[in-house]
DNA sequence: TTGATTACCTAACGACCGTTTGATACGATC
DNA sequence: GATCGTATCAAACGGTCGTTAGGTAATCAA
């Protein structure tokens, strides 16, 4: 009796390893889509195309369309999440302007260098169904709640001169880096290093002259 | 003989004036309706329940519905050139910074101040018709053109520091403007000068210590 | 061998899309 | 008064959408 019990191996992993194999391509290939031609024009039936099964075959692994827009929104976030906590971890006792030199450069390393998850989220979470959004926003801000303890937190060393409110310079930032995703390109000539320093260097010091 | 033909009236307004009329109206309803849910969601049977049509009548007006886009499109560059041809004379004489103000102030309110027209050209045409995109990138570039002259001009007079390239400023400030129509609230405690002005700031200054 | 589960399929459902057709009322023009 | 262009409409067209129903092999435990 004990005996049975103790061979008993498939418990172990109690799903065959496709399962999730063919879930994440799914993902991988509704992310491209989502990011190069939008939200509506992204069918159930390209997103199968895409993977090599038929459209009715999607649904034994998602619910709905909107369950796989969610998904990838979601992972988009923690692929954010995970770049920051890492940049705070390395940067901490640079000078100021180290640190954000280091968070910007994850922020952007999360929009071109972790698969479109993320890039997805800048370019339509805007227009996505409000049953997702609805869904979405508190994880989002989750992660802008990250950048806004980051810069009061250097705001508060009286290194930085934000006198206005912290809350809208970390808006014009995220503008700046988000809008990358419209005409940066990461295989091109101009490195990503290149321009999380020139966004850090435009930041830091502005355009007016020495 | 004379006569009848001096007499002859009609001529002078040979289109009723109501035709423009409710295109104007079409234009109005569907480029708030494209600013609100977006491209795809935006019908052209809910086009005309907002302007109280049926959906066969504004094929009166319009050819289809990508020419009802497209419009608004051309429209949301105009307003946002002649802001700037504004903005560029008034502000001519005064000193670096405040002709970067002038003319931020002035793109603020082509997306804030004069209908949805600029907005949705922000908003929604990443993902816009290939069709309409072909034609709209000719008449955007001439915008941007604009303002690559005047950095390029403030630049050269040696009262700006960008050592890296004029035009990737003006891509980290086009983003830091547009990027406001995510969040900014026009009728709020905040106003369109207070947010020209510190964008203003940080573009010229930015955020490091005296 | 049997029965259950997994992963896929074909086929179809109802809904909605942009657009076209053909008709109707209404002015202005001849 | 007959004619013509304007502005609108109801109805329908072919097509595509997200989704579901029902069936079929393959795998694997009992």
């Amino acid at each position: 009796m004990a005996r049975t019990l103790d061979i008993r191996k498939t418990p172990i992993s109690p799903q065959p390893p496709n399962q999730e194999l063919v879930r994440t391509r799914i993902l991988d290939q509704a992310a491209h889509l989502f990011l190069t031609i939008g939200y509506a024009e992204t069918t159930v039936r390209r997103i199968a195309g895409a993977v090599g099964i038929k459209a009715a075959s999607l649904y034994h692994h998602f619910g709905s369309k909107d369950e796989v827009f969610e998904s990838i929104l979601t992972r988009g976030i923690q692929v954010m999440v995970e770049s920051f906590d890492i940049a705070r971890s390395t940067s901490k006792g640079l000078t100021t302007k180290e640190q954000l030199r280091f968070h910007i450069r994850a922020h952007l390393g999360s929009l071109f260098e972790h698969g479109p998850y993320t890039a997805v989220h800048v370019s339509s979470f805007h227009f996505a169904p409000p049953i997702v959004k609805q869904q979405i926003v508190p994880i989002r801000d989750g992660y802008e709640a990250l950048w806004t303890s980051l810069l009061n937190e250097l705001n508060a060393k009286d290194q930085m001169s934000m006198p206005t409110s912290v809350a809208l310079h970390r808006l014009i930032l995220f503008g700046a880096m988000n809008s990358s995703i419209e005409w940066f390109d990461p295989d091109g000539d101009y490195s990503l290093d290149s321009l999380a320093n020139a966004i850090t260097d435009q930041f830091w010091e502005g355009v007016s002259p020495k």
